[in-house]
DNA sequence: CCAGACGTTGTT
DNA sequence: GTCTGG
DNA sequence: CCAGACGTTGTT
DNA sequence: GTCTGG
């Protein structure tokens, strides 16, 4: 599954590599562990051009009692995508990309866990398939939330986990974002493990367990603990 | 028809 | 809101 | 995903 | 064991 990632770079890098034009003021602090719950980065198509907001991690369906569900919306699998309620009418109308530079599966490995970060052979941004959807609170607070898109691992992730969140190759990330393609046969057709050969994966520090590190050190390469 | 769920992962 | 189960 | 809580009553 | 919070 997906329940970790980073997304280091600047708002600058984020900008250029997602809408094309130069940036502003804003400045993005780097994230060394995203967890589920917090509000992340994510582009969505405003039916003219790309856009930059936040969204929280956990789907939130428009038609929630109470916002708790999102704790246990934080992915949706490809496979059953237009099976679930709370997905399936979301495919349509409510795509979403999240960008990041690495994600972190835990490889059980007897009673232990040894976390991994998993990047791009260069290092490069790349897009994670998402859904979202805004949730009208008692109160009439407006709230956006967005779940992850998993599916079946590839083999470098096979070794590591039995699932791995959807990455979409660069040149699909418009068709996925364009909101006037209701095509959900080609756009489930992109949901599909990305190539093993553009990527790496490499153990960490079991610090990035916890939420609250946040630092450098959950990035850096570890002699594997088991 | 109404009531109740609506999700994924991992582990056994 | 929409689907499933009874 | 992992970490951490998991509860009520009454009193201040 | 299971749920909530981050």
């Amino acid at each position: 599954m997906c329940g970790r990632y980073t997304i280091v770079v600047s708002m600058e890098e984020l900008m250029l590599r997602y809408l094309n034009e130069q940036p502003t003021d804003r400045y993005h602090t780097p994230k060394y562990n995203v967890a589920p719950m917090q509000n992340v980065t994510a582009v969505i198509h405003d039916g003219e051009k790309n856009k930059l907001g936040e969204l929280r991690w956990g789907l939130v369906p428009s038609w929630a009692s109470d916002d708790k569900i999102g704790s246990k919306m934080i992915n949706a699998r490809a496979e059953t995508i237009l099976e679930k309620a709370s997905f399936k009418n979301l495919i349509r109308r409510k795509r979403a990309i999240i960008p990041a530079d690495g994600f972190y599966e835990w490889k059980q490995l007897g009673s232990k866990k040894q976390p991994m970060r998993i990047t791009m052979k260069d290092g490069a941004i790349f897009s994670m398939a998402a859904l979202y959807d805004t949730w009208l609170a008692p109160d009439g607070r407006k709230l956006s939330t967005c779940t992850i898109i998993t599916t079946t691992p590839n083999s470098l992730m096979a070794d590591i986990h039995d699932r791995m969140p959807v990455i979409l190759s660069p040149e699909d990330e418009a068709l996925w974002l364009n909101r006037a393609n209701d095509d959900v046969e080609r756009l489930t057709a992109l949901l599909r493990p990305y190539s093993a050969d553009l990527m790496r994966a490499y153990p960490v520090s079991p610090i990035v367990g916890n939420v609250k590190n946040d630092t450098p050190e959950c990035i850096e390469e570890q002699i594997l603990l088991f």
